[in-house]
DNA sequence: GCGACACATAGATATATGTCAATATAGAAC
DNA sequence: GTTCTATATTGACATATATCTATGTGTCGC
């Protein structure tokens, strides 16, 4: 089962618990987000204008070897936030803004303040 | 500084990157949210009727020792997503509704699809 | 084809984390 | 005070993870 899919149908922890599978699913994605430097990473391709930032761009960010960047990318890429595609010798990382969306409805309150 | 204090004043990730010292205090709550185990229990406390629950409630939810459930506890109130009150033999443990509408509001995209 | 550039993968290592058994602590009842 | 119940803390251990260096892969220009 896709990681999207279990998202979608995971209830806001607020209305119901969430069962082991869906707590499984949604652990993957929020353990994701819990590093500091996916985070910074994550944060820099989602707010860039025009969608899409060059590797080369986050690395340029960091003062961490290619490699360390080029993982947390892939773990990003794993669980369904960023796509990629290849053009000219550069690859080009984006935001995929439905699995931050549901992200975010899981954690929604009904009385947000 | 305190995470909620971190929270409120970290930007959307679409709008803006986070600083150092920001993604380093959101990280630390999403890591919190990055165990099944630990997602399980927040959303059965955040989904109760009543709006806290007994430690004995969430113990008898899960197939792990009681130290492991009061671990997973502690990790949820260090981050500001419980906070707990002791009363009689029990302690009871709450939801903190503030610090989970701030990571909602974190990963809100502009054209929530 | 060859070299150069951009990025990914593999392997190694130190640290962090989830779990348990054993023990400590807090409060209530006697 | 003693004992019982509910929860927390400690210490140990196996596994996971973040990072690095070294190497591989893909693409372009010559």
């Amino acid at each position: 089962m896709e990681l999207l899919e279990i998202l979608e149908c995971s209830p806001p922890l607020t209305r119901e618990p969430l069962d082991t599978q869906q707590a499984a699913g949604v652990a993957q994605v929020f353990k994701a987000l819990g590093d500091p430097v996916r985070l910074r990473i994550l944060s820099i391709v989602a707010s860039h204008a025009g969608g899409e930032v060059c590797v080369c761009d986050i690395t340029g960010a960091f003062e961490l070897s290619q490699p360390t960047i080029s993982h947390h990318l892939k773990v990003l890429k794993e669980v369904g936030l960023l796509t990629s595609e290849r053009r000219a010798p550069w690859v080009y990382y984006r935001l995929v803004p439905e699995t931050l969306a549901e992200l975010s409805a899981l954690l929604n309150t009904p009385s947000t303040v």
